[in-house]
DNA sequence: TGGCGGCGTGTAATCGATTGCATAGCTCTA
DNA sequence: TAGAGCTATGCAATCGATTACACGCCGCCA
């Protein structure tokens, strides 16, 4: 079908170089075992015959496939495909394939996570989706088959797993704080997929700075949503049938934030003027939206990066952490058009 | 380093069943060539062991990886994005893993690409991008090579591959029309990045629309642009200083068209009271926007799914196209707010 | 009844790299 | 100068699946 010849082995490159392919191998693996004047001739003789090292067969021998694998719970999110993008990066540059496997849902996701590595596929696993079964995880990571595995963006609960994130509720808090401190007092959130871990954590960072300033939160003040924008539009409907209104949200994502305001401007109310509001991500279009919107800004390139690099490291056995490594992340808050203060009535 | 002990092999599969590995095989890869008994014998066998084919090992012998190579300009584009979501349905349907790789530009592109095929880690090349040099891809297309490709979103001259895309020129004549009939006759266009091939095709609908009308299009009308927001934004300030400034802006896709709003918004221009604009993708976010934004839909779902299905097919043999397939999908126009009827002065 | 054809299965070579073990040659020391 | 120790290299087994080829068996037909 497609290679019409084959490609160069390395046997031709021994051939070339007059040495026999155990040399060739350790020539390009292992330099400093070879003599410099053999490592200059196999050198000439790679470039001669344009060899290209088979990655199958290397994978079959080593048990590796230098490659790491992604799950990702929604790939059209452009939060993950911004993370997606330095987590490509950094593993092209330490010579690591990425397989992207994305909603991962289905009957039996770890099951098919798992798959990847029986097949030899992959070598480890980049989470970025907090939101699957702990006990599958525990049987992925644990003794038979033992993926490496980096969670990302979302911490599972209870220590098990490395993790890469940002301060959440933290910044959760300081969203909601900024609110307050604008003279809200009827503060609402909307709230992310339920069973995710994010989901969680900012609540749990809503809930602490409505208590440490005294404030109620009423149930109907917890809008459930999903991260998604088309969801944030609906509940604007369910939201304006509140009696007693929120004069202010914090948005468990910037798409909830988007559309919920979009929502909204078919009722006539106008952000900020009626009712402020503050997301989390700042997704490239945050600046641009109108009214610019007030987020919370994760550095996203570094949380791919670090991922990443923690994952290969572990693959690479180099500075083996003895427990679980935990990276936590400064978020930082971005001030935009979407807040104000509450005008007196 | 990961799997603490080894995976069951087609040899523990056999053994089970009592049978050769040759037959395992066959009951696995071609069932129709081994008797109903022996069937069930192995996929018992299978079952009891947990047995997961190595793909390392097939692919050294086949020289297949079932594995797609997607190369994308930049994954953070959400258009893009979307587009990696349909390819990765229907690859994972058919049983082929996905391999990425983003922003491949740097030295040498297309033999970093090249080296995916040689190394045996892909079987078949996936390209989002019509900025590649020509000659190189052909390079790689063509003989000792012949990397199977497929091309979407973006035609590259010169009918030498597969391509599935939309009738970019005919949808851009479309959308200018559709300014022109609410009575603009300064129209301007925001082009896409230099070198694209889309770039091209747009700018030629723009073009000949005007044409048709018997309109003018001074050179200044004309901006540069790249499908970033940043750039959209940026040019919002060239544009002011315009003598005789268009009334209304086709823009090559939504992330220019929604940063240049944005950027006009500085100098108190508004949409579409001072201006009219038409964006290309009909991104997530467009309906949300304010104005809610008039653009061309892309069927992006379909144009991911049959660009892999043709990839697969391509790969598999079944229906070997003579010469190149070339599907083109119809757009659709999406009437929303950021259009009107120019205001008689 | 002999021969032919087809079906189901097994044997063993093969894909291309890696690596444990053996060895040749060299240096250094007692 | 014998032997130890070290370096650079080669030989050949190995990873786990696929597949060309061979073979045995059965049924069918002449």
């Amino acid at each position: 079908m497609s290679l019409t010849k084959k490609p160069p082995t390395i046997q031709d490159v021994a051939r070339f170089a007059s040495v026999s392919t155990a040399t060739v191998s350790r020539a390009i693996s292992n330099p400093e075992k070879v003599s410099e004047g053999t490592r200059a001739r196999v050198s000439e003789a790679v470039r001669a015959t344009g060899y290209t090292l088979n990655q199958s067969a290397r994978s079959l021998r080593q048990r590796t496939a230098r490659t790491i694998l992604v799950a990702l719970p929604d790939i059209r999110n452009s939060f993950f495909s911004l993370i997606l993008d330095a987590i490509e990066r950094e593993s092209a540059v330490r010579g690591y394939g990425v397989l992207v496997t994305n909603r991962f849902s289905g009957p039996n996701p770890a099951r098919r996570l798992q798959e990847y590595f029986l097949s030899n596929r992959a070598d480890g696993l980049l989470l970025l989706d907090g939101s699957l079964d702990i006990e599958q995880l525990r049987l992925l990571t644990s003794e038979p088959i033992s993926v490496p595995l980096v969670v990302a963006c979302e911490e599972i609960p209870g220590d098990f797993f490395h993790t890469v994130k940002t301060d959440n509720a933290a910044a959760a808090a300081q969203a909601t704080r900024h609110l307050i401190e604008l003279g809200h007092t009827r503060i609402g959130h909307i709230l992310g997929p339920i069973g995710n871990v994010l989901t969680g954590e900012r609540l749990q960072g809503y809930t602490s700075a409505m208590h440490a300033a005294r404030l109620d939160i009423a149930p109907e003040w917890l809008l459930p949503g999903d991260f998604r924008m088309e969801t944030g539009y609906d509940i604007a409907t369910h939201f304006m049938e509140l009696q007693n209104r929120p004069t202010a949200i914090f948005a468990a994502n910037d798409e909830s934030a988007i559309g919920f305001l979009s929502g909204l401007r078919q009722y006539g109310m106008e952000c900020p003027r009626d009712i402020s509001i503050v997301g989390f991500d700042d997704l490239p279009f945050a600046p641009h939206f109108l009214p610019p919107l007030t987020t919370i800004r994760q550095p996203r390139e570094a949380l791919g990066r670090l991922a990443a690099e923690a994952l290969i490291d572990i693959l690479e056995g180099t500075g083996l952490p003895r427990g679980p490594v935990h990276i936590v992340l400064n978020s930082e808050m971005i001030l935009r058009g979407s807040t104000a203060r509450l005008p007196l009535r």
